[in-house]
RNA sequence: UGGGGGAUCGUCCAGCGGUAGGACUGCGGACUCUGACUCCGCCAACCCAGGUUCGAAUCCUGGUCCCCCAGCCA
């Protein structure tokens, strides 16, 4: 779908026909990367694709205090697994360093730039506020020979951390916060992942980001919208600097998703809290948690492709993304028996000692996908849910004397039940019907049920993690005074330790994807073990149960 | 209360002076050896008030509400 980005790209392509599209994808390598990043992704690594331009993966490694090379290897992974590829590409702000201190020389040369020596606190108050305007510091006027005198020094590593900074001279009654002489580089006496000890001076977001993009040549550089007070910084740094071009900063609104927090800090705070199991938790919106949960890569490229891109505050229905999910899979993905919560269903009738084996489709939609061979016997289990004793309307499953159909098998119908000592139903008998084998009759008698179902003795036990959204509350920030952690759904996830699943799964690889017929979709979990199997669910199969209405 | 943005079905997105449309959700139905898939149908919106115009979601004026900004974070 085209957006307002695409109607400004292509009145520039229409004014410059030779124009190579160029954008980039600048994150900081602070922390994982989470859907609202695969927004970000998608748009510009899509943008290139579409208009035949280019697109870079950058990090913006300016403050080595935050940052880490293992962060900068797990967005790579993220980036390529999403399916974008930047070929040759690959860059850091901090190979830039060197012609970035050029140009803040350059910015002291013409007067646009000063060493400041106000600390923290008295730069604060001297900023002003919101409503007031800020006053000037009392060393902005210090001569350019002193200020480069300083800067160099800086560089050096004459000074500790926060002795200096060096400012852009712009306008401290400025309106506009980011304008008030902002700061440009700031000393940081900390190796830097890549830059090891080169440097003890790093410069700002702001600096780095405009000229960055100038020095690759970016045609447009989007970003979100809380940096739409920034674009006049950004706009000053390449104004008044001898950059080789001058990018237009367009700014779109970020993700939000409903049930879930989209900030690097706060999902941090979840894992270093134990509150997940890490990045790559299935619950995340991270994109490593969406790869371990199953997600594919396509579901979330067609869910930012159908969210649209705006000015305007985007939060998205979880439905959204899940029916991506399905829509992904549904297709492709082979299906197999299993259950969930067993419970155990004599055939009373059908001889004991004896199996046999059902030749089952792989996908009923799709023949070409081929078939496997399940076994049936006397003892099977079916899940809980399909078996009720007192029935409400429009229950089409299982309870005392009905007939349902065993998906591929035979009608069973039931005619009794076994209690333990506690009254808890243990187990179900029924009767089948021999000329039902294979799922249909001669009479062709109506069969409104069919159940899935896994042979007792054939069966394969697995842990089966079923998931909810992490939070009960719609949007976790909206109430400030609630605690995000104390915001988390009890029943994000559940863990069923008694799964019951065909024999095929056997030796499934981690990662394996199937459709647990009318269940959902799940997905082999990193914990496999060789003796005991762990499924994800990827997303529940939607249902269209009928549901309680008030009387 | 300074500055910067934004308001269209419940949610998201289209519309660019000429019948408000799509997706998701919800509801109803058809089909069905998955209550799946597929198909059909229905509910449902232009923030408010003026103005311009034959005609306004769109243009103008004035309001209202929401988001962002006072890091040596990005």
């Amino acid at each position: 779908m085209s957006h307002f980005i695409d109607q400004i790209i292509e009145a520039a392509l229409q004014e410059n026909p030779g124009l190579t599209v160029t954008t980039r994808f600048p994150p900081e390598p602070n922390g994982h990367l989470h859907i609202g990043h695969a927004k970000s992704i998608c748009l510009n690594f899509g943008i290139a694709e579409v208009y035949g331009g280019k697109c870079f993966m950058r990090f913006d490694d300016t403050n080595p205090l935050k940052e880490s090379a293992e962060y900068v290897t797990a967005i790579m992974t993220d980036v390529r697994w999403l399916g974008f590829d930047w070929d040759d590409r690959l860059t850091h702000a901090s190979d830039y360093f060197e012609s970035l201190y050029a140009w803040a020389v350059e910015l002291i040369r013409n007067e646009k730039a000063y060493v400041c020596s106000l600390d923290g606190e008295e730069m604060r108050i001297s900023r002003g506020s919101l409503t007031e305007p800020g006053s000037n510091s009392p060393y902005r006027d210090r001569s350019t020979t002193e200020n480069l005198d300083l800067f160099v020094r800086m560089r050096s590593g004459e000074f500790p951390d926060g002795a200096h900074v060096l400012r852009a001279k712009i306008d401290m009654s400025s309106p506009n916060m980011n304008l008030r002489d902002p700061t440009l580089y700031r000393i940081r006496h900390q190796p830097h992942q890549r830059t090891d000890s080169e440097w003890c001076i790093y410069p700002m977001y702001d600096y780095t980001h405009a000229l960055s993009d100038a020095l690759e040549g970016i045609t447009h550089s989007l970003c979100t919208l809380e940096f739409e007070d920034h674009r006049p910084l950004y706009d000053w740094v390449l104004d008044h600097t001898t950059a080789p071009c001058h990018p237009q900063q367009i700014e779109f609104s970020r993700l939000e998703l409903d049930y879930t927090v989209m900030s690097k800090r706060l999902l941090t705070q979840l894992v270093n809290a134990g509150a997940v199991d890490g990045w790559d938790d299935p619950r995340m919106p991270t994109l490593a948690g969406m790869r371990r949960r199953g997600y594919p890569p396509a579901a979330i490229r067609d869910f930012c492709n159908r969210i649209g891109v705006t000015k305007k505050n985007q939060r998205i229905e979880m439905s959204v993304l899940e029916q991506c999910v399905r829509e992904s899979l549904e297709p492709t993905t082979p299906r197999a028996l299993g259950v969930l919560r067993p419970i155990k269903l004599i055939i009373d009738n059908y001889p004991a000692g004896v199996f046999e084996a059902f030749d089952i489709p792989n996908h009923p939609n799709d023949p070409s996908a081929g078939s496997r061979k399940v076994m049936f016997g006397r003892e099977i289990y079916i899940d809980e849910a399909d078996f009720l004793e007192d029935p409400p309307r429009r229950f089409f499953r299982l309870s005392p004397g009905r007939e349902v159909r065993l998906r591929y098998a035979y009608y069973v119908t039931c005619v009794g039940v076994d209690r333990d000592s506690n009254g808890e139903i243990s187990t179900i008998h029924c009767t089948y019907d021999p000329d039902s084998r294979g799922g249909g009759t001669s009479d062709k008698r109506k069969i409104k049920g069919t159940l899935h179902w896994v042979s007792a003795a054939h069966a394969l036990p697995a842990q089966a993690r079923l998931y909810e959204p992490l939070f009960y509350s719609l949007n976790p920030l909206e109430d400030p005074n609630i605690e995000l952690t104390d915001q988390l759904n009890a029943t994000s996830r559940t863990v069923l330790h008694n799964a019951q699943l065909e024999s095929n799964l056997q030796h499934a690889a981690v990662g394996t994807r199937v459709q647990l017929e009318r269940i959902g979709y799940f997905c082999v979990d990193s914990d496999t073990q060789q003796d005991q199997l762990v499924l994800n669910q990827i997303v529940a199969l939607r249902d269209s149960l009928p549901r309680d209405k008030p009387s």
